[in-house]
DNA sequence: CGAAGCATTGAAGTGCGTCAACAATCGTGG
DNA sequence: CCACGATTGTTGACGCACTTCAATGCTTCG
């Protein structure tokens, strides 16, 4: 269960068969989290970090008059809140999208972790960075590109993180989120999302049916998001 | 000239005389940098971080098209680029937007630092942590927040982290961005920008003068923007 | 003093939002 | 297996925040 996560780090990392084991030492325990639950709420203390083992969960901001901004899509694999292991409390909620299993990562095991191998102390910040990167990314597309620009790059985007995660076969890949979801990542009302979608099928670049996506044109789809992988750090880093 | 870095740290840890020393260490070399200079371009390979000792720096993505977001504002005391540390090499750009003092600190004497320290590595770790925590702000603004909230959000939270950082002195504060350099904060035209900006003024909220900010009314500043600075971490961590 | 950048203004256009209704699908219990 | 209410998706009409284009004055600084 804990292989999308492996799968992400021997992406960019070459991992001992000991510093794979240790790995999945961290998980203290599982747990099965139903869809469209607040896990994590913004400024509860915070002691362990939450590995996801499986499914789809969001970090999202909420503003007093309800409008809800999703910051960062999860996917099997991800560490949802591994910034919390410095920040101790968290800036945003953390909500499941889909049934999740959930690995809990105690913080104690993690220090007593980068103390015996701070190599993997600076993995996992350099993980924490490239969310930040990812979250860059969400600002260009928020600030300068156009709706269906912005939808290309975001399924162009977790395309490429499912692949890596192993969760995506051939042209497809699940995927949970009602269009309000959608447009909550994306800064738009649900209406524009809706008449977007609408228009990359009319294109033939990608069809969102049932809980599920399908890239019909992939360089087409790339081509309008201009889509560029480099923040995702997809090579062999030094280290 | 490291004062205000020492300033941002803290306001947020404890630091022992011992530790400080270590910190102003890391400086290796200080360079002085002119207006609008490209310090780092993306992609370049890294071994060194930029510890931003006077002046402001923004980092920024630049499309295709030549338009640009910028995806932070950066202060006296701000780190620019720390998470070259793990990352080794940028998504983005780094600029000066006034002349600068930049402090050159080798990835080496980090490393070794946080060797000898790793209380202080969890601290760093922590800043970049923060500074995720800022985009993920800023995309909130860009997603939901109007021009005018936006805009006064940045206000309040340059206020706040120059305040910090021993850089405001009573409701003023120095501001070299133009106005192109603003609207490209906030996701907006230079047109908006400076419509959005009269609006501010109008309403006897702030007067962005020449290359200096004053804060007239703070408390009507923040309820526009609905700012809640819970997002900068300003209280004392326990780490 | 002149050129180049920066700030400001007006008029017109548009991408996306808002409101409101309806259709399709889903989950649940009877 | 059907009935139902609730959620999700879709559509149309209309409005507005922001953009675009274009012109003009205002600084700043060789």
């Amino acid at each position: 269960m804990i292989s999308a996560h492996l799968k992400k780090l021997r992406q960019r990392f070459e991992l001992s068969a000991a510093e794979e084991q240790e790995i999945e030492g961290l998980v203290a325990d599982s747990r099965q989290v139903d869809p469209d639950q607040t896990i994590v709420r913004a400024g509860d203390k915070l002691d362990v970090s939450l590995l996801l083992l499986d499914g789809w969960l969001v970090r999202h901001k909420d503003m007093p008059g309800g409008e809800r901004q999703i910051t960062e899509v999860h996917v099997s694999g991800d560490f949802a809140d591994l910034h919390g292991y410095t920040l101790k409390k968290l800036d945003h909620d953390v909500s499941s999208l889909s049934e999740c299993t959930i690995g809990i990562v105690p913080h104690a095991r993690l220090r007593s972790l980068f103390e015996r191998n701070p190599r993997l102390g600076k993995l996992y910040w350099f993980l924490t960075n490239m969310d930040a990167a990812i979250h860059r990314e969400q600002i260009l597309s928020l600030g300068r590109r156009s709706a269906i620009e912005r939808m290309a790059h975001l399924f162009c985007e977790l395309y490429v993180r499912l692949e890596v995660a192993g969760c995506a076969t051939g042209d497809r890949f699940a995927f949970p989120l009602t269009q309000r979801e959608l447009s909550e990542c994306l800064g738009l009302t649900v209406v524009h999302a809706n008449r977007t979608l609408q228009e990359l099928r009319r294109r033939q670049l990608v069809e969102v049916g049932s809980r599920e996506v399908r890239i019909i044109d992939r360089a087409g789809l790339e081509a309008v998001a201009e889509f560029d992988p480099e923040y995702l750090y997809l090579d062999k880093q030094p280290i």
